[in-house]
Order: C-alpha cells, then sequence, then structure tokens
DNA sequence: CTGTTAGCGCGTTCAA
DNA sequence: TTGAACGCGCTAACAG
C-alpha cells in the first residue's frame, strides 16, 4: 500500500556505509569524503529521501510549533491576528497550532494542557473573558514554555505581554466629538473585570474633562456585549432626561447594535446620535453610515509582534531574556467619507 | 533553572522496578499487581509524570495532529469553517495545524511540504484560486497522508470532499425573485475558472427557464472579485437598455460592493434595486438594507463534517475506505430583519 | 504478575 | 575520513 519512507538507515545499507556517515553527508558536514558525500546526496535524491523531523522533535525535545489559545476565530479582530502570527511564524520556520476557548476557562486550560502535552516550543493568549484564575499559564513555566500574552492580557507579574493602550485613542475620540461640537457623550463600556473596560473609562473621563465637559453618571452605561445588553444600555441612555448625541461605544458589535436600538427608535444615525467605535471591523465599509470614527487596535500587527517577541524568547539560548511588555498605541481612524 | 521533567524510566528507577512495568501500570494493564499499580500511580501523580507525546508520535509514527490549509482566515467563511474543524478535532484528540495560502500556489505548496515533512496524520483543503496543478496534493499518498477538500475542491479522481451543492439554493433564489415580481434578474459571476461560478451561472439560467423568463446575456457579467471589477460590473448592468430590478450577486462581499455603487448612482437598495447573495456573512445583521436572502452554506458544518471523514479515514485501520464525496444542499434564507 | 530486550530515526559523542 | 555505540521516552514482544 503506502511507500516505506526511506531512512538514513535504508541509505546507508545500500551504499554500504554506516549511517552516521549519511547523517553527516546530509549535513554537509566538512570531515566527509567529497566522493562519499557525492553518493549519499545523489542516493538521498533518487530515493527521495526527507528527514523525518519527529524524530528530530523527539530527539531535540523541541517541536518547532507554537501554539495560539484564544477565544474564537470568528471575530475578525482574532483572525486578523493570526494571520499576524502565522506569517512571522511561517517566515521562521514554525508552525502553529490553534485552539478555540470560546471565553470559557475550563476549555482553555483543556487547551493549554493538551499543547502543553505535545511540547509545544511555546504559547500565544489572549485570555478568556471569564478566566478567574492563572495556574495553567503560570504552570508551564515548569515545562520551559513560554507564554506571551496579547489583547487579554493577565494581571501576572514578570510576563510577556503585547497590547494595544487604549488611552490615546479613546481620549481622541472624545476629542473628535467635542470638536464636533457634541456635548452630551455617552460611554457604552463593556463588563468592569476587563482591564479594557477600566481603560476605556479612564481615558473617556480624561477625554471630558480636556474638553472641559462635566461628567454626567447617567451617561456612562455597561453592557455585557450580549444584543439585548446593550439594547437595554441604549434604553437607558435615551430615558436620560438630557439625551447624549453622540456615544463611544466598547467595540463595533456593540456600536452596530446600539445604532439598529438608534434606529428602532427613529434616531438618524450621524445626524440625531454619533458613533465613534473600537476596532474598526472592514465590514464597516459598507455601512450606509458608519460609526464616525473607529480606535484602531492593529489586531494584524499585535499578532505579529506577539509571534516576534516568543520567537526571540524561544531563540534566545542563553538565556538572557527579561520579561517584556510590549504597548502598542492605539489610534483614531475617522471614516473615510 | 528548568525542572527536568520525570520520565518512565525516573519512577521505574524509585521505585525499583522496570519501566515496562510503570509504563503498564500507568496504562492500568490488566496484569499488573494492584499494590505496584498503586504505588506507581501514587508516584506519578507526586512527581507530577505526565507522558512525552513526542516519544509517542514519533515511536507510533502518528502525530494525532492534522493540518487544515485554506486562503485566509480573516474570511468569515473560512474562521467559521475552522471553528467547525476544531470543535470536531478537539473532541477527538486532535490537534490542528493551520497555514493561508493566500490564494497564492506556490505558498500552498510550501505549507503543505512543511506540514509533511511534520509528519501530520491528514490535511484539510480549500485550495487556492490561482491553483492549477495538484501534484503536492497527489504526492501526499506517497507518504499515506490523506486529504479531504472542502469548498473550494480540485477535478482529482478518487478524491475525498466535502462540498456544498448551488444548484438548489441558486434556483430558489431565483424563484424568489421571480415571485416577487421581478423580470429583469441579473447574475454577477465571479471568475470563469471557478467550479462555483460554473454552478451558479447552470443554475441561475435553470431558475429562469422555470420561471419563464427569457435569458439575456446583458445581464450575465463577472467580477474578478476585487472591488474595481464589480463596480464595472455594475457599471455594465446599469447601462443595459432594460436595466436588471434585481441581482443575483456571487457572494455577500460582492453584493455589498455592488450596492455602494447602486447607491453611489441614487438607486434605493431593496426599493429600485434587489439583492441575493450567497454566504450569508453575520455582518449582514446590521445592515439597514441586507440582501433580500442569501444562500447559506454551511461553513461550520461543512468543516466539522471535513474532519469527521478525515477523521475516519484516519482511524480506518482495515483500510476498507474509499473515496467519499459529501455533498451538503445549499439553502435559501431569507433575512429576517 | 513482572523484567529484559529491542527498536522507532536521528544526531552526537568517542574512538579508530 | 569514517564507524560503533549511545540515548532521547516510550511501547511491545518475548521470556520468565
Amino acid at each position: 500500500m503506502q511507500k516505506k519512507l526511506p531512512t538514513i538507515k535504508e541509505i546507508a545499507r545500500r551504499l554500504n556505509v554506516s549511517a552516521s556517515t549519511v547523517s553527516r553527508a546530509l549535513h554537509n558536514h566538512p570531515s566527509i569524503g567529497l566522493r562519499t558525500k557525492m553518493q549519499v546526496q545523489a542516493l538521498a535524491k533518487e530515493l527521495n529521501y526527507e528527514r523525518n523531523e519527529t524524530a528530530i522533535f523527539f530527539q531535540k525535545g523541541k517541536t518547532f510549533t507554537i501554539g495560539v489559545v484564544l477565544p474564537r476565530f470568528s471575530e475578525e479582530f482574532f483572525s486578523v491576528a493570526i494571520s499576524g502570527i502565522e506569517d512571522f511564524a511561517t517566515k521562521n520556520k514554525y508552525q502553529v497550532l490553534i485552539g478555540q476557548s470560546y471565553d470559557d476557562m475550563e476549555r482553555e486550560k483543556q487547551i493549554v494542557t493538551t499543547m502543553k502535552n505535545s511540547r509545544i516550543d511555546g504559547l500565544i493568549v489572549s485570555v478568556a473573558k471569564n478566566t478567574s484564575s492563572f495556574e495553567h499559564f503560570e504552570n508551564l513555566r515548569n515545562y520551559n514554555i513560554p507564554v506571551v500574552f496579547f489583547d487579554c492580557i493577565p494581571d501576572l507579574p514578570d510576563q510577556n505581554s503585547v497590547s494595544c493602550n487604549l488611552q490615546q485613542g479613546t481620549m481622541a475620540g472624545v476629542d473628535f466629538l467635542a470638536e464636533k461640537g457634541h456635548k452630551r457623550i455617552a460611554l457604552i463600556n463593556g463588563p468592569d473585570q476587563l482591564h479594557a473596560s477600566a481603560q476605556r473609562a479612564t481615558a473617556y473621563l480624561a477625554g471630558l474633562k480636556k474638553n472641559k465637559i462635566k461628567e454626567d453618571a447617567a451617561l456612562m452605561v455597561r453592557t455585557d456585549l450580549s444584543k439585548e445588553s446593550t439594547y437595554a444600555a441604549m434604553e437607558q441612555l435615551l430615558q436620560v432626561k438630557n439625551p447624549p448625541t453622540a456615544i463611544v461605544a466598547f467595540n463595533d458589535y456593540v456600536a452596530l447594535e446600539a445604532m439598529q436600538y438608534a434606529r428602532s427608535r427613529k434616531l438618524r444615525i450621524n445626524k440625531d446620535i454619533c458613533f465613534v467605535s473600537f476596532a474598526h471591523l472592514s465590514v464597516c465599509n459598507y455601512l450606509d453610515n458608519p460609526p464616525l470614527a473607529s480606535v484602531e487596535q492593529f489586531p494584524y500587527e499585535q499578532g505579529y509582534r506577539a509571534m516576534e517577541l516568543l520567537y526571540s524568547i524561544i531563540t534566545d539560548t542563553e538565556n538572557k531574556h527579561k520579561p517584556t511588555q510590549i504597548v502598542l498605541e492605539s489610534k483614531l481612524v475617522p471614516w473615510g467619507n
């Protein structure tokens, strides 16, 4: 049935030399006779010899494979991030193993365990939203598997991470709206336990202050990112006696759902009510009325840089690597028309 | 620095038994003394022993890893398909290695080679658009690596594939429009070399015939899937003296771009001109005027079934597997608003 | 019930 | 310039 794959032994047998000679010849080892080398290489080519990487993985204790664990691929942010990871990995002869946590800690643990057992050389993670303990990551130190966190980052000492600072972009968003004359600017924030929410809130308030707009607790609401919750948040906002004319939304999905709600209440998007959002989904290109501006978080670059960092840790043979936190700056991008 | 991982040998040494005894005890082999078994398992637990999968991979010549190669993750269709693949794989203790071809044959070849070298147990592929030769896939037979194609499938004898037949859905789309009273129904098709294009064209014509609408060559145009090309196609359609009132678009991206163009020409979507499309992007939920209906192709299910099929081939020890083509039926889904 | 032996494919000493 | 021997961690065939 299946042709048996040629091995070094096989070549050695046919040529009446030893396996180690073949191995050396294949590696262009300097101390091998030209004649022998040629013979070996010729036969190797003829037999279509290819080294069995698994044997080498095994022997070297390295797999040239890294793992990527994140909540779900179907979110554009993540699939674009994976592209960045994969691009750098491929360029540097690394392979990429994937797993989706679906924002569930148990599943995340399970995946990390499986990956650890198959001896990945490193791991890139965007932590699940409901993950509360991080032992499954810290545990990887015992196996000498470095971890780089990106996007959703835990509070851990000495960790490696790539993230995007939202302060600047968020403040720019508030500036942007204020310059357009808005005085009543609301914030639909995400779940409290997320870093990302705290960042947005802080920057939002700073932005208001900078623009001399008085903050109003009634204009700060939150969503758990479900559609229903966002609708409820919108309902709440529109009931305020002096309702907002502009809204900073946690991300594009939230913005889009908020817009739907606003439309259902006969508000005209970008006229009666304006939006600034996060993430910059490509699909917004197709909307009749996209958010006026979006805080770009550079998922491709985050992924790429995360892989780059991980690579530098893995290949750091002298162990002089220090924990590194890379922080990119977010940037406000007005929609092009 | 790094704690050395405990091995079977180590456990054996400490307990003064042989390695194979430990191995058997760990596997609950029936012929092992209860006492020994307990001892071994206790010590294993204490030392945090975990088997080194790479050793087993090596020894068994299996990696419990499959590869997935497709054009790009950032297209929703593909990222959803991967989710299906990953779900089935995880359930069955398989891992998933990924690669993006970016629709480029050379890159595709490269990825397949790398994956082959690391001895994946099987491969799932959606072929790159510009792939013209398939040796890199047929070559895998020599390594006993089964391939399952999905979505974009080559014309190869004896292949395994999962695909979605568009005939039914497309015809239903034409029916749908005809029932709404449309007589001038256009088709914006994709590149000629794609199967998918031929399928759509055939079904479109059949649909017209069924509804007793005379076909008009001027209403069949094509796009290379670039925005510019779609705009050109639209321009062409709108110049026809009796222009279409409805359009069947190659996919949602094409539809969305076509809509943009139509809007720029002051046409009102779903009033002056209606759309039926393919793929059913989740983002359409957020459009003010989504296509009236979409031909659903079930990417999650395609991915899931592809992995299921691959799994059955891999685990078919008696080699009684026959090449299998699974064809799902597409289905027209009207937008619920 | 348990130990011994061998081998998966390769790289790498050490010795010639 | 080459070969023999060893070991990576584990399983399995064979032998007690």
